[in-house]
RNA sequence: GGCGGUGUAGCUCAGACGGCAGAGCAGGGGUCUCAUAAGCCCUUUGUCGCAGGUUCGAGUCCUGCCACCGCCA
């Protein structure tokens, strides 16, 4: 039974660029909406960017533009992100749109018409970098507690939407509707809060002090506060109420965000709707914070921009298994990259890279690359469709309350069946053998058929690989469907080609030894060959100067002499070594690395240093040579 | 200050109704050779934050304390 479904992001404020934060955001609610549409639903997936308020206006000053000018920059590189992420939202709001004013205004005015808006009169301590008022028992020594800056006290005249006046209402509504805001733990917060009186919402800014803003339709004076114009871009994606977009999906919506903005849609939101006599949306979808710091060993992401960044580092379908394996919805979880990439090598390489690869290379070494003929089913096979059928249903279940983690560990368990009816039935022992001929193609058909019912599983979660898997079985023209995930879809006869690894695994870029396992043999492996070894140019290099490099953290200019000639370059240990200590001393560089820009300054070479966690050493002399001595 | 959450193996975390402490990763051993030094099998480790209490029996219930986090003020 299709269902329609609507799904939104946040629309993201334009005062930042794109980090880890939003990345997550958008790439479950991706997941979710590619999950619903292979089920065959009727989806709708809506994200966007918020630009009107004083910090958009301040920052656009900043950057000597106008706010449009500046929103449609950042705008665009959300857009941009997505875009290069593969996000398949099907429409993009901004709130600087026409269609987005001409609906907030018509709300605007139904409200005022309905008197659910009156005019009345503030006077208080505004924090302008806050956005907001403060009480005098907030401010700390007067200031602003989050700015540090003197409040400004403000007196003027606004308009309240009657908020208070739908506090019990939602608060039955809440109570009478457990997963109304999941998980759970959001739901309690917001009625802890609905435990107190609820104060009118001041929805206006005078254009006095603020012009970036939608006018209200009914006193041009003013425009509307942010968070109320920013909050019904949900509607507006769709249309003006009763159009045929609204009637459609609007009784369907669900939306999906970060904790830091539950007051706004779990009080603020529902009681606009109420007002305005539009449905109240079916579930809030709260999820926890990514930390960065979170343990010891986080260094080498310094911030949530560059978490993203690991995304074009390592594959974007890697990136998207990460951050949904990793967090649990609703919690917080960490973010390093030595944790990205033990996933990576563990979840992703080890269990089903290599199993595509192995089923495939069985398939073109024992069967001439093409599907065999199913055969009979036996007791091995019935476990492989018996795990086929609880990872569908587990996936289906979890999927259902936005359990993307628990979705992803059931596939893995299907993954881990495969593995294991490969060893059971060693297809390798069955080709030596001509009299065991049906019953290797009944292997082998089983496996194509788990490969192919694998790329429908993971299809929501890692499109990409999803598709590659399906151009190797000759189905990238088939769509996707969960109901083709039944054994016997696969036509014996169809070619199917070796696979390229899906994903390579990352080996550790410290050298440490990999004992005890397979003693090596001289294989492919890590190992290298001195010609590889002398290629790299290793001097000794005395310092010159030593500066830190403006506005970075971690980075030191350093001028080296490496013989008779002088070069700049740029190290990493600004955290370690004080510029000055290190003048004088001998450290040993690769002398010929491509040069690099880091920071607007060219790098010719690199230093040599030891890090284990947060420690670093340089590497030196033991006993003083001149400088630009070849290190072998 | 009030309310709530969390604290379980080296790491990340599961553990409705109280009944002999679990998974994945990492580590150790073994095995196969189709495969990405991958797979598969076996395997070590825990004062379950601390201190009391209820109980025949408590990560699991109660009380107090400690640590961290969140919401509110």
């Amino acid at each position: 039974m299709a269902r329609t479904f609507y799904l939104t992001t946040p629309i993201y404020y334009v005062n930042a660029a794109p980090h880890l934060g939003h990345a997550y955001t958008t790439l479950i609610a991706d997941a979710m909406c590619r999950y619903r549409r292979l089920a065959g639903d009727r989806v709708c997936f809506l994200t966007g960017t918020d630009e009107h308020g004083d910090k958009i206006a301040q920052a656009a000053a900043k950057a000597g533009e106008s706010p449009q000018a500046y929103a449609d920059r950042i705008a665009g590189m959300f857009r941009e992100t997505w875009r290069r992420l593969g996000v398949t939202n099907d429409d993009f709001i901004r709130t600087t749109e026409p269609r987005h004013k001409t609906v907030v205004q018509a709300i605007l005015q139904k409200l005022h018409d309905a008197g659910e808006i009156y005019f009345g009169e503030y006077g208080g301590n505004y924090c302008y970098g806050c956005e907001r008022f403060y009480t005098d028992k907030e401010l700390v020594d007067g200031k602003c507690p989050d700015h540090q800056t003197a409040p400004t006290f403000i007196k003027e005249q606004n308009y309240f939407f009657r908020m208070s006046r739908h506090q019990e209402w939602l608060v039955k509504h809440i109570e009478s509707h457990p997963d109304f805001i999941r998980p759970e733990r959001y739901r309690n917060e917001v009625l802890a809060f609905l435990r107190e009186p609820l104060e009118d919402l001041c929805i206006s800014r005078p254009k006095s002090r603020l012009e970036w803003g939608i006018p209200l339709p009914f006193d041009s004076n003013y425009v509307t506060y942010v968070w109320f114009d920013a909050l019904i871009n949900y509607v507006s994606a769709l249309g003006l109420p009763g159009s045929e977009r609204v009637e459609t999906f609007w009784p369907h919506v669900q939306h999906l965000i970060g904790k830091d903005i539950l007051k706004p849609h779990g009080i603020y939101w529902p009681t606009m709707l109420k007002a305005a006599g539009l449905p109240i949306y079916t579930h809030l979808n709260v999820h926890g914070y990514w930390g960065l710091a979170g343990g010891k060993m986080s260094k080498s992401i310094g911030n949530v921009v560059e978490a993203l960044a690991l995304a074009d580092k390592y594959g974007h379908d890697a990136f998207r298994y990460f951050v949904m394996r990793e967090m649990t919805f609703g919690l917080d979880a960490n973010f390093s990259e030595e944790a990205f990439v033990g996933r990576l090598n563990a979840d992703l390489a080890n269990d089903l890279g290599n199993l595509v690869s192995r089923v495939t290379t069985m398939v073109v070494n024992f069967a001439g690359g093409v599907v065999p003929a199913a055969g009979a089913e036996g007791v091995q096979e019935a476990e492989v469709q018996a795990a086929l059928e609880k990872a569908r249903a587990e996936v289906d279940a979890a999927m259902e309350e936005f359990a993307f983690q628990r979705a992803l560990i059931a596939i893995w368990e299907f993954i881990g069946a495969a593995n294991r009816y490969v060893d059971a039935t060693a297809p390798w022992a069955l080709a030596k053998d001509p009299a065991k001929r049906a019953r290797l193609d009944a292997v082998l058909y089983t496996l194509a058929e788990a490969l192919r019912c694998l790329s429908i599983l993971l299809g929501a979660f890692l499109p990409s690989t999803a598709e590659r898997i399906r151009e190797l079985l000759g189905l990238s023209e088939t769509p996707m469907a969960l109901s083709d995930l039944t054994r016997g879809r696969l036509k014996p006869g169809t070619g199917i080609q070796k696979a390229p690894a899906l994903f390579p695994r990352i080996e550790s870029a410290s050298p440490l030894p990999r004992v005890g396992r397979g003693q090596g043999e001289g294989g492919k492996s890590l190992r290298i060959s001195i010609d590889d070894f002398a290629r790299v140019d290793l001097r000794v290099a005395e310092v010159v100067t030593a500066e830190k490099v403006a506005k970075s953290k971690r980075l030191l200019k350093l001028t080296v002499r490496v013989g008779a000639e002088t070069r700049t370059l740029v190290a990493g240990i600004a955290e370690h070594y004080e510029p000055a200590s290190l003048v004088g001393r001998k450290l040993v560089i690769v002398a010929n690395l491509e040069p690099a820009t880091l920071m607007g300054v060219e790098s010719n070479g690199m230093v040599l240093a030891a890090s284990e966690g947060n420690d670093l050493a340089l590497v030196v002399l033991d006993r003083d040579l001149p400088p630009g001595a070849k290190v072998k």
